[in-house]
DNA sequence: GTCTATAGATCGATAGAC
DNA sequence: GTCTATCGATCTATAGAC
């Protein structure tokens, strides 16, 4: 009656779960670091300190074995922006999330899984959107609850709350994003990017500037 | 005399000069469907009707090839983005300028770029920093001359019109480009993400509205 | 499930004739 | 320069013993 356990793979992890754990972080490894066409199966299997057959056990294809990574991996990839409360201006929290944000998003793993996930989208269609959604969209909904926050409490006018997050990433990112996915260096430190796209936001956006026609 | 010629290519294409030219329009086809790895020598030799020893007399290697591929044809895959003179008002030249460098960054071609060169970038960073020479960065420099001349006129009050145009691309972009880069359909159309963009930037540059602190 | 060994196909690059 | 033909390495996936 212990064999088969409720929290699986936690309290008692068969050698077999923690093999294909070993092949999943190998996969990981090589795949956001050259991608998915030039790793072989043999190089995941060796890194892995498994045999091929028993890889093949766990995962039926090469493609299986990708598309379960990303799936598995991006969630945690990206982490959460855990958001302030709105209390006490709207520059303090923008520039928290703003931050945490940045830090995500440009972090070596999230860019490796943009890489990679970017490269093989046109062919995993299903892959893309898996990422998508866990990465990027999930940030945009947590920033835009934040906009539609301040909104309510009067400290900013934001008509459109998930149009606002939107701006506001996309400045965040600016060219920064393109820079390190590009494997760049330079650029504008992250504090001054973020700096520049709060004062943009709350510029916009405070009451009684009423935008473009007084 | 007239055997070789102050215009290279030009008035008289070798028939060289003619398979050189199949070869590298075979290969992009190949390069930006399929990615790098995933593209043979053998496939762009059979694309182009040449023989792989002739593909190999032009490019001594795959990774040549690939990277004469993407200097020689960035610039011509991002176009020009075209600044129109900035009186009249700054909502309708942003506007256009909007829409172009959309419509130029959201291209089949230049989608499938951003997609090879990100995914080779790692292995081969001359190349992602030519492209990003010829590409963003190009783009991102007429754009801040536009702030610039909008400053100049008093139109609008930009301290900073590298960054300005930096926050202006971002914003743009926003999450439409990573939706795209994904294959993705949907996100909001591009003249609404034009219009949020232009709107952002004239309210939060317009003279007269101090940013943040009055 | 896990291993060793290998099938079968394909790849990048080259040799040699013309 | 251009071709045909091929080498040697490597790849995905599987067969069969345990």
């Amino acid at each position: 009656m212990a064999r088969r356990n409720t929290a699986p793979k936690a309290a008692l992890p068969t050698a077999s779960a923690v093999k294909r754990e070993a092949v999943l972080s190998a996969a990981q490894d090589l795949f956001l670091e050259s991608g998915f066409a030039a790793t072989s199966m043999d190089a995941v299997a060796q890194r892995a300190n498994v045999s091929k057959a028993t890889l093949y056990a766990h995962f039926t294809s090469k493609t299986e074995l990708f598309a379960a990574l990303i799936r598995g991996r991006c969630e945690q990839c990206f982490g959460t922006i855990d958001i302030p409360d709105a209390v006490g201006g709207p520059e303090a929290g923008l520039r928290t999330i703003a931050l945490r944000f940045l830090d995500l998003v440009l972090s070596p793993e999230a860019l490796g899984m943009y890489r990679v996930v970017i490269a093989e989208a046109p062919r995993l269609p299903e892959v893309g959107e898996a990422f998508h959604t866990a990465g990027p969209s999930a940030g945009l909904c947590g920033i835009s609850g934040y906009f539609a926050e301040l909104d309510r409490l009067g400290l900013l006018e934001v008509p459109d709350p998930d149009l606002a997050a939107e701006l506001f990433t996309g400045m965040l990112k600016s060219d920064l994003h393109s820079r390190r996915l590009l494997g760049l260096p330079g650029g504008r430190p992250v504090d001054e990017m973020a700096e520049a796209a709060v004062k943009m936001v709350v510029a916009a956006y405070r009451p009684n500037a009423k935008p473009s026609k007084p």
